[in-house]
DNA sequence: TCGCCGCGTTAGTCGTAGCTAATAAGGGAT
DNA sequence: ATCCCTTATTAGCTACGACTAACGCGGCGA
């Protein structure tokens, strides 16, 4: 499809890499591999793509392929995390999709959705902060809130948090796991122990007593201190 | 995009071609220069595309070049044709597009909407038979309910009617008139004066009186005897 | 009958974004 | 210092779906 006329300016496989270098791109650059296992395409092709959106000024390449974004590619790419959140959001609350799934179908209809539609879908949720995972939802400049959360595992024994954030939503098994034993957002955690050592942590979460090991928290954030409790 | 793992069985391209078959399609074959007019693509384009389309069973080729779309093609357009009014009913109802932009959209999205979200957003709408112009909405089989409507033009003197469908949804401005003079699906209309040799029609809408050449009515269908007079 | 016009087809390209196979370049272990 | 291994790059292809230029043919007016 060369779809000259209506080509959309950014490409959908363009807005694929934009997100994988911002996710991947937290500790400085990104190496090709690291974006050929996410994206799922080989390296040559990774190489490629980095040349042309290097010639846009999307991303500045390092030696050995060290790939990192610009202002502006990051800007890009903060705009396709909005939309993502969104939907999320959307399709979570309005269409009533699961938890688990919502994640998959945005990673579609990110690239599809119009700025119209996407105006109207965040009118209709009004303005959310949040996705149904907790993320921030970047605004339309693209900003995104900074908050200092800490993982649950940090969590000492005896001491209790709130539940802000689960990263990791792209494994619908692991989300399915996480709402059965509570631990969505909001949740109120409380370590009833915690054997960093041998990765065992013994938690009580909506009233029930949850035992995990270390795999099974990665990836929910809590709040350090607590905003109120209950 | 090659996409070789993740790419559609029926790409978006096809699918437009099968939407323009089936639409330019009521009588008989269809030529060459139609689909490339339609589509907005060359006729070398359009001779390609149908040779695939052929081989794959989903058309046939009568001689220079006349198409016409087979059971299994019929079937196919009009599952698209279902994604499309879904979502024109959607984008109207939920997200409060207005009338006139809601085709535009779903043109778009009818291409990138899962079976998954197509479902959810039909239970979310309750099924709906019609979409916001008044089409039909084909079912899950790809079936269509035959209706015998008349346009609005062919109203004599004296006679109500009830506005069941207005066709050409394609162009807002259009849209946008009709919608400013009242003719909505479900509107009585009362034809007070027509002088069909001239193409003038006098009729009165919701109480206020309103007078069209014959192309202002176009596309306008009624129903031949109003199911009930409010 | 000739010629032209409109329509369709054939032939050859382009752009995007993937792929494999083969080649370079850095870094560690021997 | 050398060899090897991982990592990245280059070269060359593929598929899809557009495009233009050029050719073929049927029908109609002169």
């Amino acid at each position: 499809m060369q779809d000259t006329p209506a080509r959309p300016a950014v490409s959908r496989s363009r807005q694929n890499y934009h997100k994988a270098l911002l996710q991947l791109g937290t500790g400085g650059a990104v190496p090709v591999s690291a974006l050929a296992r996410r994206l799922g395409v080989s390296a040559p092709s990774v190489t490629n793509m980095l040349a042309h959106l290097a010639e846009e000024r999307l991303v500045d390449l390092g030696p050995r392929g060290a790939a990192k974004l610009t202002a502006s590619g990051e800007r890009a790419a903060l705009l396709v995390l909005r939309r993502h959140r969104l939907l999320e959001t959307f399709l979570a609350r309005v269409l009533e999709l699961d938890w688990s799934e919502v994640h998959e179908e945005a990673e579609e209809l990110e690239h599809h959705v119009s700025e119209r539609v996407l105006d109207a879908i965040e009118r209709s949720l009004g303005h959310p902060a949040e996705d149904p995972h907790g993320h921030p939802i970047p605004d339309r400049q693209g900003r995104l809130p900074r908050r200092a959360l800490s993982p649950l595992a940090a969590l000492p024994s005896g001491a209790r948090a709130r539940v802000r954030e689960v990263r990791g939503g792209e494994d619908p098994a692991r989300l399915t796991r996480w709402k059965r034993a509570g631990l969505v957002p909001g949740a109120e955690v409380h370590m009833l122990e915690a054997l960093p050592e041998e990765g065992v942590f013994t938690l009580e979460i909506a009233g029930r007593r949850v035992v995990s090991g270390r795999e099974g928290l990665d990836g929910v954030m809590i709040e350090r201190r607590p905003r109120s409790r209950a």
